[in-house]
DNA sequence: AATGAATGAGCTTTCATTCAT
DNA sequence: AATGAATGAAAGCTCATTCAT
């Protein structure tokens, strides 16, 4: 799959490397505003001013560049969420931050998240590897959040760090389609958005601090604490 | 295949209906499983045992077929939505239902909430009428299930009722989804799920009783009556 | 070709055949507006309040049913050709009536010409016989009407009898069609069309008057001669 | 067919506009036989050695390629006769001369005329420029010629220039469809049918010279005028 | 005779992919 | 490496025709 790297550690790889990249970005946009079967090998090419049979150097077939993409994409994406989890102060900030760039993403590539799905987790065959990688590293920032601040759902409630992630990507996903059906994407106020929602999950995941955090004040503002 | 009028002068109709329901039961299976554009009119056509010219006797196009399939699909939810909202005798209790009848149709017909939502809502110009009808009669249960025991959102939480119904069909695909991918579908255990994802939603939207009602013991089951 | 007629020579022909031209009616009435590539046989079919089916009991198939209803209008067509020749005062009278029956004709049935062009005529296979013989009906009256005032083209001239129609014909035909193009068709003053043109062609067409009638004055104005 | 594109580096655009060339070749070849609906895109590929979906890299459409072949002969007729306008040294020449030329084209591209009225005249939404140029420069030359001599109808006579091209084309057309119904198109004798013609229509038409002209011994004698 | 559902060949068009240059 | 013309397998859809009832 991989295009045959030159030997070559240096220039023809950055070289090679950049005029790969440059389709993945012209790719990226084509894919985030028309969808997989909207974009064709075709328009690519026209949009990066090469030909057809050019993009076949780099990219073994369609599903290939469009992995490609979806795998640069939510590797930014993850890099971005990690720096929110890195930076965030308390849960409830941090949370919002993840929320609020969960949203951006999907408005801006409503695409690429259809992409992803389909190609990459809807193909059985794909190594798993990188993908799983990636969307581990992007996901799992969710559950680095609450573990940094020693927030864990009471066992009790049946509520899981995957449920978590469940709830909180899919009503995000949910509201941008919702909104992109209605033809309400403009006026979506993503930070107040984003605040509502962060606020409401901390009341919804029962949480409670663990015991290898010290904290004082134990059992009592437990959904409170999540402030 | 079989012309097969019997006798009776009212089967002509049901004859035919059946043949437009065994059609439209296959097709719902295929989009469910594939996609709008994984399903190919000479595919529901050979599942069928029909010829694909067949397929346009009954119905114009493929998307009028995707569209009376959903129609079918969602006609049939949106009466047990309904039955269920008329028959809970609390929130918690309707809502988990609800939850649990949303969990059930994704699990069956995955796909079919995508083709309904490409063809149905984005078509501009398809007779409005069912099709709005139908998908308010469906969503618009969950929010006449609140409204049923006066339960309403506190505004200042901005949680609104559209809100609440991203959240809890978003949050219900995904978790399917996420199940799907990881080939954990066999083992939802949708009545937990249910119970948990509800009493989760109850914890996050503020839910204030509304003094418009004259219950005089009014604010006590509500909110708390939903724990 | 034909229906077996059935051996009741009476009502029984008179029932059939009064179904068959009713369908030959309709299917006259589209084949004018639409031309035959835009006519279907379920089209004609749900126009006569028949199902498709039916219609092959009438008719072979669709060029059957064009051939028929064509030689059914050129018949009649035919017939009005006969009467004006029958009656007519003058050459030029005569001349007028047969081109405003042409412009007629052709604004009323456009589509039908190519119908019968194309099917009838086009077709070496078919009988040619009834066919030839309505054309040479219809066309031939023209013939008949100059050979009524002893009126002969000048043999010197170039000009035949065949020619007249090609030019009669042709020039009505294009005409009609020009202004149907052109969108000009409801202001098209056949009247006056008719007589321009008659005057014309008795200019263009050299004509001496034939020995066989006592015409003594005959040779000198050509023109005016054919009066 | 072959790729080869010769090493002359001005060569490809020829080279291209070749293989263009030859399939609108091909095309006007087919459609002038078999008319627009009797020709598949598949029988016009098959003809040229292409396949189908070549011939989408060099025309848009069906209709395109009709257009587009109309264009290129209608192009080619109207530089014969903008050419025989010009050398015209007689109106009674000029005149035999198109006469001569719309025979031949008819003789040549019977079916073309049909598409070229049924696809370029009747789409109202394609670019009328080319196509309405190229028209207005093949039929106005025959309207030039009659201006260029000082030559035109009689208002009286109710003869326009319109009515006059409608005549000689539609006579043409008419004269070149029954030869080749009656089988007769490989005797017909073109230039003596363009001279018999040329002199008829210059009876018909009561030319008289225009006073704009300073044709002081105008002389009366229209009819004769136009010799 | 009449029906009309079923057929299936055929149409136009699209597009991922290949390969000679 | 790059090109881009050529490919050909589908796709959606139409419609004349058939045939069991």
């Amino acid at each position: 799959m991989q295009k045959a790297r030159t030997k070559d550690a240096s220039a023809p790889v950055g070289r090679w490397g950049a005029r790969e990249a440059g389709i993945i970005e012209v790719a990226t946009r084509l894919f985030s505003d028309k969808g997989y079967d909207g974009v064709t090998m075709a328009s690519v090419a026209h949009a990066c001013g090469l030909s057809e049979g050019t993009l076949y150097n780099y990219f073994k077939d369609k599903s290939d560049l469009a992995v490609r993409a979806s795998l640069v994409a939510f590797d930014a994406h993850a890099d971005e969420a990690e720096t929110i989890v890195a930076e965030a102060t308390s849960l409830r900030t941090g949370l919002e931050r993840l929320i609020a760039l969960e949203l951006t993403i999907l408005l801006e590539a409503r695409g690429m998240m259809r992409v992803w799905l389909r190609e990459v987790r809807g193909a059985q065959d794909y190594p798993k590897s990188p993908a799983r990688g990636v969307l581990r590293r992007f996901s799992g920032n969710l559950i680095q959040l609450f573990e940094k601040f020693g927030a864990f759902p009471d066992p009790k409630s049946g509520i899981t760090f995957s449920l978590i992630r469940d709830i909180v990507f899919g009503s995000a996903e949910h509201v941008v389609w919702t909104a992109y059906v209605q033809g309400r994407l403009d006026s979506l106020d993503i930070d107040r958005l984003s605040r509502d929602l962060a606020a409401a999950y901390l009341r919804a995941f029962a949480i409670a601090p663990r015991k290898t955090r010290t904290r004082t004040n134990g059992k009592a503002r437990t959904t409170r604490g999540a402030r």
